[in-house]
RNA sequence: GGCGGCGUAGCUCAGUUGGUUAGAGCAGCGGAAUCAUAAUCCGCGUGUCGCAGGUUCGAGUCCUGCCGCCGCUACCA
């Protein structure tokens, strides 16, 4: 089991979000939130984890957005990766470097990469037919092409597939085509670009991904399928926003690299901007050239390709490297590839353009991010597509997450503080004492083997039961009773029930970090056991600046270990860690969903 | 079209490699308790496991067909 081993060094990959636009929750819960539970687990148990991410600033519908509004992608790039790192800061997502991808230290190291798949053979020229747009000049993507399907008629068909008969459409079978942005009829003309050369990978991408046993079957099979047919895939565009493409006959005033093949080396780039910011410029190596290391990639699923198939290939070739390589080890392959499926919406799928979407910035506005939290892992589309709906959102919190162990937190406190106003001494435990606490230390194991296996559902549902537990002891003890006669056995009773509390209290900090500090400090404690996450501005060589989200995770106390609670320790006037939720919400939220 | 998934109690879903009387949470009904944000605890579930066949001593769990829903289909992040 890997939690046995000591103070692994574990990279936490969460996939980059795209700034063009605000995130919504069917975006964070494939990504943020199942990586942040992994990774407060896996710190937690001591291992050395580095969480690292960023907004994926390139490609074309950052252009296309910034056409729209008459603004350079730049600004638009600015705009969201501001308003991201704040939903991610807000939502408690501990990244240890959340940077971007248009910083100098992603370009270098995107360069270096470039060039030296370059060098050893992967990247092959080819020229293709491409579409442009008539009025930009600018690469004009398959579905930013519609026109008439050629099979069946349909009027809307877009440039990759009709929608009406489901062909697969090459753009230059439309009849009449036209681009969705501007109406403008594509021209279409030879262009060359370079490809990867997937085939040439292809006998040791089998035998790896069949070696992922425990990958999750959508992963898994998805990615088997893709290997059997693969093609070279071009890794070049013509546009005029991304990183210069480092070959000689690529000027970058037509040709840039493709957006997806900068984005995945930002999970590299990344590491190597968190060493260089914390003064230790090799400390990435660790990690990336570590075959002792664990990598550990969270996505929702339309992402699987590009991290099982296209960034293992590109590491593959990369090999050694390369400048930043520097022929100290060859970097490591994703050990585990996460793809969560998708989020629908009151029943309806999730679509920004149709307005059916719930933007992570407008919950937070009103809500308590643990509670969403809670949801988004509770009801999450771990192994299949699930439903957010906000009378589900409500009795999650209302009947489980509050009624359940708010409520065990609240009533254990408040009798322990109004008749001890700290935490009492204990008597001799009887067998249900030291049976209850032996139960809720058994959840060490259990919750935490489910983490590690990225169960996360599984998980949380062990240590709701165990809190459910805690209830009942709670129930069959009456120390409300007892205390009439005996405060003897009512301060062992409220002692194992603290404990039980503070035990809990760590099972459930990787899910509800806030509430989890909270209940700490509510204990007496000192000390971070979840703190807070922090902007922080980082100036490059070019002086250019950005400002990532961080934290000073190593001087966070938690121990993934069973509560050694201190008889004595100050109690602090109990508060309740969850607000109830009133049930006009519901009506409030689904008016302010349709008139959206 | 191809590939994959789903269809289990009123609702949301679990159900390892096929094996005793199919489970959980919520809702509902009855009771207890009243420390706690009326939050808790105990008891109560005869559901054609989508439909029809098949393999097997035995299938929700494997195979075939059908019906319904959904996703993916890489040159859109």
């Amino acid at each position: 089991m890997a939690e046995e081993r000591q103070r692994q060094k574990i990279l936490v990959a969460p996939a980059w979000p795209y700034a063009a636009g605000k995130r919504h929750l069917g975006h964070v819960v494939g990504f943020a939130v199942p990586a942040d539970i992994f990774a407060r687990y896996q710190r937690l148990k001591g291992n050395d984890v580095l969480m690292v991410s960023g907004t994926d600033e390139h490609g074309t519908p950052v252009m296309v957005t910034a056409d729209r509004e008459s603004v350079s992608p730049h600004e638009i790039a600015e705009r969201y990766n501001k308003l991201i790192r704040e939903d991610l800061r807000d939502l408690g997502i501990s990244y240890d470097c959340f940077t971007r991808t248009t910083t100098q230290n992603h370009a270098r190291v995107t360069t270096d990469f470039f060039r030296t798949l370059y060098e050893h053979g992967c990247l092959i020229e080819k020229t293709t037919l491409g579409a442009f747009s008539a009025s930009t000049g600018n690469t004009l993507p398959d579905r930013y092409i519609e026109g008439t399907c050629p099979i069946c008629g349909y009027t809307e068909a877009r440039g990759d597939q009709c929608d009406n008969c489901g062909n697969q459409l090459d753009p230059t079978d439309l009849i009449n085509p036209r681009s969705i942005i501007d109406g403008s009829t594509p021209e279409f003309r030879e262009t060359k670009h370079l490809f990867l050369d997937l085939p040439q990978f292809a006998d040791r991408l089998r035998p790896w991904i069949e070696s992922k046993t425990s990958w999750r079957a959508n992963v898994r099979n998805f990615s088997l399928s893709l290997v059997g047919n693969l093609k070279p895939r071009a890794m070049t565009r013509d546009i005029d926003w991304g990183i210069p493409v480092p070959v000689e006959g690529y000027p970058p005033e037509t040709k840039r690299i493709y957006v997806w093949f900068d984005a995945v080396i930002g999970y590299l780039s990344a590491a190597v901007e968190w060493a260089r910011n914390r003064g230790d410029a090799e400390a990435w190596r660790e990690w990336w050239q570590n075959p002792d290391s664990a990598h550990a990639y969270f996505m929702g699923k339309d992402n699987i390709v590009f991290h099982t198939v296209i960034w293992p290939s590109m590491l593959l070739g990369y090999g050694e490297g390369g400048e930043l390589g520097a022929g100290k080890g060859e970097l490591h392959l994703p050990d585990d590839v996460v793809a969560s499926e998708f989020l629908t919406m009151e029943g309806k799928q999730l679509s920004t353009s149709r307005a059916v979407a719930i933007y992570v910035r407008d919950v937070l506005e009103r809500y308590d991010p643990d509670p969403v939290r809670y949801f988004l892992t509770a009801a999450g589309p771990e192994t299949q597509d699930s439903d957010f709906s906000w009378a589900e959102f409500l009795r999650r919190n209302n009947d489980e997450l509050l009624a359940n162990w708010g409520n065990l937190v609240n009533r254990t406190l408040t009798n322990a503080y109004r008749n001890f106003s700290e935490v009492p001494t204990p008597g001799e435990l009887t067998e249900e004492d030291r049976q209850t606490l032996a139960a809720i230390e058994s959840g060490f194991g259990v919750v935490g083997r489910s983490i590690a296996e990225s169960k996360f559902k599984q998980a949380l549902a062990e240590a709701m039961r165990l809190s459910s537990l805690g209830n009942q002891y709670v129930d069959h003890q009456a120390p409300w009773a007892v205390i009439k006669e005996d405060r003897e056995r009512a301060a062992t009773i409220l002692y194992v029930a603290l404990r039980v509390v503070d035990s809990l209290k760590v099972l459930f900090t990787p899910f509800l970090p806030f509430s989890s500090q909270k209940l700490h400090e509510l204990l007496g404690y000192e000390g971070w056991l979840a703190g807070p996450l922090e902007f922080r501005e980082i100036e490059e060589d070019d002086g250019e600046k950005h400002t990532i989200l961080t934290g000073d995770y190593s001087t966070w106390v938690g121990r993934w270990e069973p509560s050694e609670l201190r008889a004595g320790q100050r109690l602090r006037e109990p508060e309740p860690l969850f607000r109830k939720l009133d049930p006009e919400i519901v009506e409030e939220e689904l008016t302010r969903l349709t008139s959206a």
